[in-house]
DNA sequence: CTGAAAGCGCTTACAG
DNA sequence: CTGAAAGCGCTTACAG
């Protein structure tokens, strides 16, 4: 009764509050917000005008508010590299779902591939009070993260492992896919197998790498430092790896990529190219099925990769407390021609 | 000093908050908000004093009652169709991009083309009191969203139009970018085409198809029922639309379909016919140009629009008070070989 | 330079 | 069935 209508500064807008939906009605706070709420032990005479109060300022609960006085902001936060990356949509989307079925909002963000993004951007988060963070790294040191985790924002890491700290982590089988995707291709009969990966500070490209090479030991073939390229997915950075290794005297016969960005660029590099040359991708990537050869991948599941993780994360937020594990979801190699092509005569 | 210590209800974590650090610091609650948000007025020692006890504390600021006290949440929502949809992947990025760099946070979220999915995401994003809204939206009544505009919620629409109210808009040429591809293949001799697009529902799906119906009235040419078929994007559906168009007598010797999933299952049942048919489709698709033929297409830019609605909105959140107003975003046509095939041999 | 009081819009824990 | 008071963690507007 004291201090009724000191209106406030210009802000964006000017809502009702439940304090002006219960002067209207004519009765208290509390009342407004059990009938906000549904919560039962209000007679439906109250309730009627409450509503009606309601309905003609156009109140609308202020759930920032109500987050500030729960602890909980039923909000998560979701960390990729890049939000216009198709590999990451249907991971997103996966997310997204899980987020809505246990009532929460996905706030979300592109690092950029940028360690230092990546942390200013988790830390935004983490200041917002996202309730839990799902996160596809940058960087590879997450110990900035520890005093958070500690104080309660559960993390579960996707694509590849967090650095430096003990975390929950749902990951593809990337060295697994490659090994196989390897041994495909030496069943094909090639034995100059190239490699053009992501940037050698990405774990995934590491173990892609790690699994090429595996496959190559274990069939006793050599590995040539000039069949080797990690770099960054820019296409002329690509499609100079592929002139190099086919100019070579000699010259790779059939080439492994690391992602879909990377293959895409390989699939133009080869397509200009004279002699066939075998191609087996990681990632699958749309229409691979109707290229002339079509393409063979390694297919990932992205969906399942971020529903595992979402998943793992609201169990993490129910209040599971075993300790930080690891998920590896497997990967499937797809035959569709490039993989099958036989090594080109010898010149 | 009266109510130092009464731990709360278990939440998710249990942080220190500014009233600890002054206690530890002992200092008052506002040198520690001066320190936090590095305001003048504290001497050195102070500042060193505070800033200890923040590091020992591992005290993050909540920006949630910073929030609720300042009036903006700086966040804005984004509502799309469907977050793995690679069409809007560059979309959702550029949005992010502006929202970044207006120190703006990104919520985003699906409406799985239902209209009613749509309105709980938008009227959830209003109760946590996003600054803006940017909706692409899937229903065609807008009119739930006038209280909150009223009320201040700044609110762009993109790729397609509210329905029932006037809001601002950003749009692809939908209607030039149908009729150019159409009149395209006009001029490659093709007198019989066909339309594949999108549910009648959807506004670009009916633009699209208004631009091809005034190429062939422009040109002077016929429209057979049995050539237009608009419906969902599933694939069964969109293949055997392919399929009766080519099997009536008097088929169809080219396509114009209406957007980038409708295209891919065009493509797939195309490779699978005997005798070539021409196609032009809605939206760049990767790998369009390594087809056989490779397929030409009206490219809409999805990062402009997004990016043009992003600075829209922030145009109003700075206080742009003029008339809700429609932004046309052009389309271009790249040739690539599918859309320049000449009619096959009439039967 | 520094801090106590009031308030942002809700919910919680009580008391009637 | 109903509501006044206190509090969530900050900032605002003052006063010293």
């Amino acid at each position: 009764m004291a201090d009724t209508a000191r209106h406030s500064e210009p802000r964006y807008g000017n809502r009702p509050t439940m304090k002006d939906v219960a002067a209207r009605a004519g009765v208290g706070l509390k009342t407004v917000s059990r009938v906000v709420n549904a919560e039962p032990g209000v007679t439906p005479d109250t309730e009627r005008r409450v509503q009606e109060a309601i309905d003609a300022l156009g109140f609308r609960r202020n759930d920032s508010a109500r987050v500030l006085r729960k602890g909980r902001t039923a909000s998560i936060g979701l960390v990729l590299e890049d939000l216009a990356d198709p590999f990451y949509g249907p991971l997103n989307r996966a997310v997204e779902e899980v987020a809505r079925s246990h009532g929460a909002l996905l706030i979300n963000g592109s690092s950029a591939e940028d360690p230092d993004r990546e942390q200013e951007l988790v830390l935004a988060l983490c200041a917002r009070r996202v309730d839990g963070l799902i996160i596809i790294p940058a960087g590879h040191d997450h110990r900035y993260l520890e005093p958070e985790i500690k104080a309660g924002v559960a993390t579960v890491f996707v694509d590849r492992p967090a650095g430096k700290i003990d975390a929950d982590a749902v990951l593809s089988d990337s060295f697994g896919g490659a090994r196989s995707g390897t041994a495909h291709l030496v069943a094909h009969g090639h034995r100059r197998i190239g490699f053009i990966g992501d940037q050698p500070r990405i774990h995934t490209a590491v173990e892609r790498l790690r699994g090429y090479r595996a496959a190559m030991a274990h069939a006793g073939l050599p590995v040539d430092d000039s069949w080797v390229s990690l770099g960054t997915t820019a296409p002329d950075r690509v499609h100079e790896a592929v002139v190099s290794m086919l100019k070579a005297p000699e010259p790779v016969t059939a080439i492994l990529t690391g992602n879909n960005r990377v293959t895409v660029t390989v699939v133009r590099a080869l397509a200009a190219h004279d002699r066939p040359v075998a191609l087996v991708g990681f990632d699958d990537i749309e229409l691979a099925d109707l290229l002339d050869p079509g393409v063979t991948v390694i297919a990932q599941d992205a969906a399942t990769l971020g529903r595992t993780a979402a998943e793992r994360l609201f169990r993490r937020l129910d209040g599971a407390a075993d300790a930080p594990n690891q998920v590896v979801v497997p990967t499937r190699l797809i035959a569709r021609g490039s993989g099958e092509l036989p090594p080109s005569a010898d010149r």
